[in-house]
DNA sequence: TAACTGTTTACCAAATTGTTAACGATGCCT
DNA sequence: AGGCATCGTTAACAATTTGGTAAACAGTTA
């Protein structure tokens, strides 16, 4: 299952920003740009990335504020953090995790070595974060039981149908792409018509007896309450 | 174009080469074989294919070594390599992406599932083409999900709005004069009438509900935030 | 067998898109 | 002021794209 994912560069150094970013987005996740700390902490406000890579030393913030900042707020809770230096003496890679980094990285990086770090690190999530239970206004969706629930009751979709809904409540008012919803349920190596997802939807709509999933002509569908 | 692409399989067993190549070749892509390390890197020299894939267990040169050698070479630095193993064990799969491959297929391999594999890996890179996520202040240009975001919410535009939007972002600040334009978003053949471009424009304008593209009277427009 | 699931096909309806035409506003130049 | 060129805005249009839907089908499961 390829799962693509944001992530968000913050380092001050245009040079390095370019050639992470270059081969970060070359591997398919979305790559946003931040050259001080201020920027990073509105991209991420504003995008919610599942990774931050933060640089140490910037501008405005360095990167161990930008971490205390966001792990500071729920919402940042789950995101990942990678902490990038040219210090790499102990005192200060100590401060990085004790700020709750998941990794630490001392320049000079190798991209390759940084990606599939990246890798490595989306991997383990995976693993362990991707089965919560979704609560969004009086509907609730639980991956493990595969049930969702509305107003008291049950309802009961099957599998496709299942991880198509949750895919897009994991994170309501995001539009999703056909194609990513098509390499998140689907997987890459299958290839399906172009009703399919449409008949899902349907589908999806017709249990649910409510208005939560919108259509975005010409781009996608997302979730959202009315 | 009269084939997708040009394919060279590297692999020892005769079996699965001609299998692979087969179906490759089947799909419209133009294939290379070549039963050891040594012959794929010639043949990699001789027809610089878009891809390559390599077995890693081979005479001669493993296919990383082979995967090595081509990433030191700047020649080769933007061609697909598929990594194709029995081994599945993660240990190797990092060694290979580490040494630069874009993909790793454990066998045995089903045709079918390998055409998919390519066919995606040729997706992306078309699609990728020097595209980055923009972000200029509040605003940030997503080029792969066609979507703009400002403050938090999606505003969708429609294609032409979203080129043209994102031709002028791309520079901010500088001029594009009306040809320029034209010749970007619409291409050198269409001819289409004088008021096209303002028309898009004010679409924009009005989705965007912000003021950041300026009127240069008598040469173009830019984008300029307020 | 019967029910269900995932998918495809085919057809239809609806929305969107790109474009043009027409008209007004604005500013520039003499 | 008057004439000219440029741009903004709106409305309208046709072509196309897109998504919705029903029905059918093969594969699975119960």
């Amino acid at each position: 299952m390829d799962h693509k994912g944001t992530i968000l560069i913050a380092d001050d150094e245009v040079d390095i920003l370019e050639i992470l970013g270059y081969n970060l987005s070359r591997k398919g996740y979305r790559v946003l740009e931040a050259k001080d700390g201020n920027q990073a902490l509105d991209l991420a406000r504003q995008h919610h990335p599942d990774l931050v890579i933060l640089d140490i030393m910037m501008p405005y913030k360095t990167g161990i504020e930008v971490c205390n900042v966001l792990r500071s707020q729920p919402d940042f809770a789950d995101t990942l953090i990678i902490m990038l230096t040219a210090l790499s003496d102990e005192v200060t890679q100590i401060k990085g995790l004790d700020s709750g980094a998941d990794d630490y990285i001392s320049k000079p990086i190798s991209p390759k070595v940084l990606v599939s770090r990246v890798n490595a690190l989306f991997r383990r999530v995976q693993k362990d974060g991707g089965q919560k239970v979704l609560s969004i206004g009086e509907m609730t969706i639980d991956p493990v039981r595969f049930i969702v629930t509305r107003e008291g009751t049950d309802i009961i979709l099957a599998k496709k149908e299942f991880e198509l809904l949750y895919l897009l409540a994991s994170k309501p008012g995001r539009v999703f792409l056909r194609n990513e919803i098509l390499s998140n349920v689907w997987g890459t190596d299958v290839i399906v018509g172009d009703r399919t997802i449409d008949v899902h939807i349907r589908k999806i709509r017709q249990k649910l007896d409510v208005d939560c999933i919108t259509t975005v002509k010409g781009v996608g569908y997302k979730f959202e309450l009315h």
